[in-house]
DNA sequence: GTGTTTGCAAAGTGTTTGCAATTTA
DNA sequence: TAAATTGCAAACACTTTGCAAACAC
């Protein structure tokens, strides 16, 4: 099973886990059966305890909220900072950017191949750029 | 109490105040004295507090969260959303963009100039663009 | 068994709000 | 004097933490 990555869609909650190292509780397995269901899900830890509660998932908040840092520090989720108040997590971890519905707390997918960012300086010295996030603000008319 | 000059630092602040139309009462007048007195500042609620309390302006923490509100919603400064548990106002409130230095909450200003976005779609539907607003994480090496 | 994970409730952070007193126009 | 503003403390929303019980290996 050559060059599979951790985050094909096809790939199940067990091996997804078993790829993070990160032992297969019943509660990520059902949390990571949840989020990778989709390929592009936008979640908060409330909106995704409210989902697992819908679903019959039995899960504390507290930890929703390591699990999502637990994925994400796995590289299986990206954190999105568009909102001062909440925390935003995309199971895309590919490269792509983002309309922000404000008022909604909606978040859009924008492929990274329509997108680009050009003329970004160098950053001051002693400094090394993590990444290049771009936001598109939008608004309901 | 005669021959006040046009350029003092007062009349700057009510000035602002009195386009702004907000009234120069003596909290704002302080609190626009230090925003400011420099051309870009980056500051948060409890930095610009501290900084006040360090120049022995009286203010408290409430009213310096209103007064940025106030600033922003007149156009005087931009919030800028670039960590999800703290606020940021950037006194440019002029075409540019940002590095952040995480772990530091450190922001530094990118010319408008220099960089440029390309290829941002049409927003779905109903939705109109309000900003695209660009950080380029950095990390101290 | 041993180390990891969970859930609860409590604590923490940054921010907003209710309201009486104060200030501005 | 009427309307806006302030400061305090309490309320808030979201997030993290401490720790005993439950669980994975």
């Amino acid at each position: 099973m050559a060059n599979m990555a951790y985050d094909t869609p096809e790939m199940d909650a067990g091996a997804r886990l078993k790829a993070a190292r990160l032992r297969p509780t019943r509660q990520r397995l059902e949390l990571a059966r949840l989020l990778f269901r989709e390929h592009d899900r936008h979640v908060t830890a409330e909106s995704l305890a409210e989902e697992g509660a819908r679903m019959g998932v039995k899960v504390s908040l507290a930890t929703v909220y390591n699990t999502l840092h637990q994925f994400k520090a796995a590289g299986l989720l990206r954190q999105v900072v568009v909102d001062a108040s909440r925390t935003y997590f995309d199971t895309n971890v590919g490269d792509h950017q983002h309309f922000f519905v404000e008022n909604e707390g909606l978040l859009i997918d924008i492929p990274g191949e329509e997108i680009s960012v050009s003329g970004v300086p160098n950053p001051p010295q002693g400094l090394t750029i993590d990444s290049v996030d771009v936001v598109v603000r939008v608004k309901r008319n």
